[in-house]
DNA sequence: CGTCCATTTGATCAGGGTCAAGACGAGTGG
DNA sequence: CCACTCGTCTTGACCCTGATCAAATGGACG
């Protein structure tokens, strides 16, 4: 393995502020580590033992239910951290984070976020602010699942991943990584026939082009329409 | 207004660890205030200029939609924060308070928040404590509302008012404040219709008394059979 | 070339939303 | 004290969205 070097962190806000010495330190205590695609960096209800920072990929952050069935909480983009869950008070990971890509991450042991965040100030405070921000979406999820029809669900669903992990293409704006109808049907609470009802649907209309875990979107205008309100149907 | 005292707020967990003094310092900042029965405390994206601690009363946390739609999002108990969305690197509020009863509350101006985390750790600490079992909440609530069935989710929201909120009576548990078949709707993304009519149902199966703004529990065991699996449906 | 997985598409059907009407209390004003 | 009104709750009838069941198609990859 090659020697972690500090320019792998040192432009990242997480760390703003931090002088070259004190990154050192940092990427220091961490272990690198590859996850190939599909793998699990850590499981739903495993003692929490450390927590990640996502170099390179596009992680799924996934709940299981008792009886089985899985719900996409939400995806994590280079930079972000992920399984913060003892910072905040818990001892075991309350949710899967699977590799939807192969992935780098670096890895510290739960004991030292105590330390980063008193030490280096910036550290908590953009942690805690990570986590507002996410408390925010987990309650803007709540209301659509409560109060939109499934094509306005699905349809918020794809221009949040365009917004979070879009790459314009010639075929519009395609989303950075692999993601199947199953996927889609996992974020918005349906089932995969319906969202490939509804791809077909848009397809033909032009609003995305869409093939084998891969969806872009063409018309980003008209899909916001569609997500906004049941006015705007036809 | 009678002479704000520190006992009001000395047994709290969130002011764990302050001095007589300290308490004083805290408590000679705020404003009490008392909300009555149906009045907001804060609004839906009004500048977040405060952030709360309820005394006494319960309010409950409701976004709205742009179609006019509610969603209940949580209860609020004596004791715990409330609009701290400052705290989480917000400047406006991102739901609605609304007291469900009368309301004693204690405000701060948001600029106090940095001040009182920083001065006392314990405030600190409890709060994003606080922050992170409120984003598992948040989590839970999605999950729910992705893979259940509306009994199912109208069961679960009664066994968490109870836990919350629940106060014993001949009746069975009572919940502790008044709440109607819309405030259920709204928490679980259904009519109240439909809540109207699973009411009477448990009611005739002797799981629940219910009355106007009224619900008590009677038998928590059956009621989270149902919640748990659809394998125990009869 | 064969196997596996993602996707498509059709047919069916039920959970629960919508529409409509009424009943039941609780508070208000005469 | 009673009549009235308003808000909550109940209940029936109907129908639509989207789940379920079933099968076929089509790439991708070994």
């Amino acid at each position: 393995m090659s020697r972690l070097d500090r320019s792998l962190i040192s432009g990242l806000p997480l760390f703003q502020g931090l002088t070259a010495d004190n990154l050192d330190r940092v990427v220091g205590k961490a272990r690198s580590q590859r996850v190939p695609k599909g793998q699990a960096i850590f499981e739903q209800d495993a003692e929490a033992h450390a927590f990640f920072l996502l170099l390179d990929g596009h992680v799924r952050v996934v709940k299981s239910t008792p009886e089985g069935q899985d719900v996409i909480v939400r995806y994590i983009s280079p930079g972000e951290l992920i399984g913060i869950a003892r910072a905040l008070g818990r001892t075991t990971y309350p949710a899967s984070a699977v590799a939807a890509v192969d992935c780098i991450v670096l890895a510290w042991p739960s004991a030292l976020w105590s330390e980063f965040a008193a030490t280096f100030p910036a550290f908590g405070a953009h942690t805690y602010k990570t986590v507002g921000s996410r408390l925010q979406d987990a309650h803007t999820l709540v209301v659509e699942m409560s109060t939109e029809q499934v094509d306005q669900r699905v349809a918020h669903a794809l221009l949040k991943l365009i917004a979070q992990s879009g790459k314009k293409t010639d075929d519009g704006v395609l989303i950075d990584f692999p993601i199947s109808r199953q996927d889609i049907a996992e974020m918005t609470g349906t089932t995969l026939h319906t969202v490939s009802r509804l791809m077909t649907a848009w397809e033909e209309k032009g609003l995305v082009r869409s093939g084998r875990q891969k969806v872009a979107v063409t018309d980003p205008r008209r899909l916001r329409q569609i997500a906004e309100a049941h006015a705007g149907k036809e």
